[in-house]
DNA sequence: TATGAATGAGCCTTCATTCAT
DNA sequence: AATGAATGAAGGCTCATTCAT
């Protein structure tokens, strides 16, 4: 029962190296940065932390939950039926280019696992879920619109968060050069071409 | 002629700087470890390259210009005009999952950009320039196919380069969940959604 | 009575710390590894020790209570009368030699005892009683041999721990020079050399 | 050339890290001591050494060399021919009991090789010097006095040494139980119960 | 009696940078 | 044009100690 405060500490530093990590950049964060952040001593950070590493790997965990938690609200709140695709594309492109700070962390950890493989996995496992939660979502959008897709369905999320993630890139260097209509308009020009209406299956003709 | 500084001794240590650049990410690179890759004292590094940024800089400008040039390759080595497409983007794909020295340097400069104002400006060049050059070698190939694209044609080359990256991305984090024909697969199937071949070629005159 | 501080939890304290501090030595002994040890929390060390110190004092004193204890048997176990010198020394040897962890840390402490003082108290005490322990059984030795030594008999005891000790020493620093059969014979011929049998006993008289 | 000053400043590092290491003791010498002792910053320390391991054993080796050097001194400078032995044996003791920065080094690390393997070849090579240094100068006493010890010479050495640094020791803790003359008055008893002056060997008969 | 949380000083080490030569 | 020496500010981490519970 002791260990309550403790979990509310580790809450708070975790909290703090996510504000910290999205402001300066893996490279530059330092753990006193991060203790300053939270008000606590680095001693402090350290006895709830053994390592930086293992304080880094903590938030980056938590990077990942929060964004695809976040991305789940894109199918759920649907504003109107009409243009429910539009709309849920809308939203997860804006938790990407919204740069909270989940997403800056997620998108700064990203590069650094080119070089340190222990970051690898939790990132991977985030790609495994948001690409079961888009393939999952996705599947009801496209029967909703009786609709057959032109590419293999479970193909589809992986593409689509690589084209997120692709043109986010793209706005962080030349943030003039992507805007969010560019985006949407890009995407729904995209889902539609890929989507085959087909004519209608032949009825079976009558006796 | 004023301008010495050894041309020969600069790229040098440019080179050194992106093979290690590319080996352990700029988190983890010292000017140390450049110099002693080049084989100078750490004080001619700095006699060459006033601060680690310049050097950092001249790195990155490099790196795009090197992956810049061999994307060129895509275009002029086909080796067969029937799946020029294909052929062009596979080298496209190459040059990025390659993970050549260069393309290591772009990735993962392209995060520190998020936390560093200064390095933008080259990434935002290279994309600005891998943009115009696929724009204009597209063009020929839809021309050649006889086909129009269902979306502006200027915002294909930046679709293109997101869905590269993202792919990229994803792949440096779960290399079992992508690999070369599955990306090829993919963009040939977009590729081919997006093109409209216009309406159905007349159909015979009924007798 | 009044003074409780559960002796049990005291005395596990120091029996752990006299092991950490025999496999790792003072310098890298940290009260953690204690309380690691003994399965204790940190506190719960700190409130039976107020101070680091007062836990090696004790560690300390223990260690050299229980070597004289050890000593002890040197001159109790005779196995045959016949070469109960060397019997005794053997044993005095092994004490030490043995490295058993008592003996370990009162060779590390001696050495800290260079630069903190207020370990030299107990170590003082320590070669005091055991030289009087030696001084009482040797007196009885010589006299059983008939023999008187060439050196004061009070004398002899320090010099036997101080060939003990430095041996050990070199002992531990290069195995390979020092065994036990090397200390016995050099113990042994010195003790023969001290002694001075006397004047030959009368030769029978002529006719 | 560039690199005389180098060696300047190794040597004053080295020098100052024996006055600290004398002064306080392995465990509690940091590198900001003897940075401070030798008007250095810390980076310099580590410039000229690596880790603070390859400085302690630089130390080592210089204290292992000079104690050694000073103790040839025993056998050169001889005052009166008459109590040669008696004089080197002094002047032997001294070099220990002076307690020089040298020899509290070494004594100091000598406990610490307990647990640090690697501090333990140096010091095993003092060992076999200093022995074979004692032998060879010992036989010539041993011929001058026109005896045969009682003991295979080559044993002497050693016994020598662990008497000296056993009695070291008893004088560290307690000082008032051992001073010079004591510790001369037992070891000229000591070496002259080893000699055997035997009876003159038998001139041969006459015809 | 014992624990978990927190502190703050200190440790070894790394590193970009400066400078005399 | 280049080097070796030196600096000083961090950086990650350890640890004895304190304290509320």
């Amino acid at each position: 029962m002791g260990y309550k405060k403790s979990k509310v500490s580790i809450a708070s530093i975790v909290e703090a190296g996510m504000r910290v990590l999205a402001r300066q950049g893996y490279a530059r964060t330092s753990l006193m940065d991060i203790a300053n952040e939270v008000g606590m001593s680095k001693g402090a950070v350290h006895y709830h932390f053994p390592t930086k590493e293992a304080l880094m790997a903590k938030v980056l965990q938590t990077a990942c939950d929060t964004v695809a938690d976040r991305a789940l609200e894109a199918w759920t709140e649907v504003d109107s039926p009409n243009d429910a695709l539009r709309s849920a594309l809308r939203t997860l492109w804006r938790v990407r280019a919204g740069l909270s700070d989940e997403a800056k962390v997620v998108a700064d950890l990203l590069a650094q696992s080119l070089h340190d493989e222990s970051l690898r996995a939790p990132l991977a496992e985030y790609y495994r879920f948001a690409a079961a939660q888009v393939e999952q979502h996705l599947g009801g959008h496209f029967r909703a619109l009786g609709a057959t897709p032109r590419m293999p369905i479970e193909r589809i999320p992986r593409l689509l968060h690589a084209i997120l993630d692709g043109m986010l890139m793209q706005k962080i260097v030349d943030s003039d050069a992507i805007d969010e209509e560019y985006v949407l308009d890009v995407l729904e020009a995209l889902a539609l071409s890929l989507l085959d209406f087909g004519p209608p299956t032949e009825p079976p003709a009558p006796g």
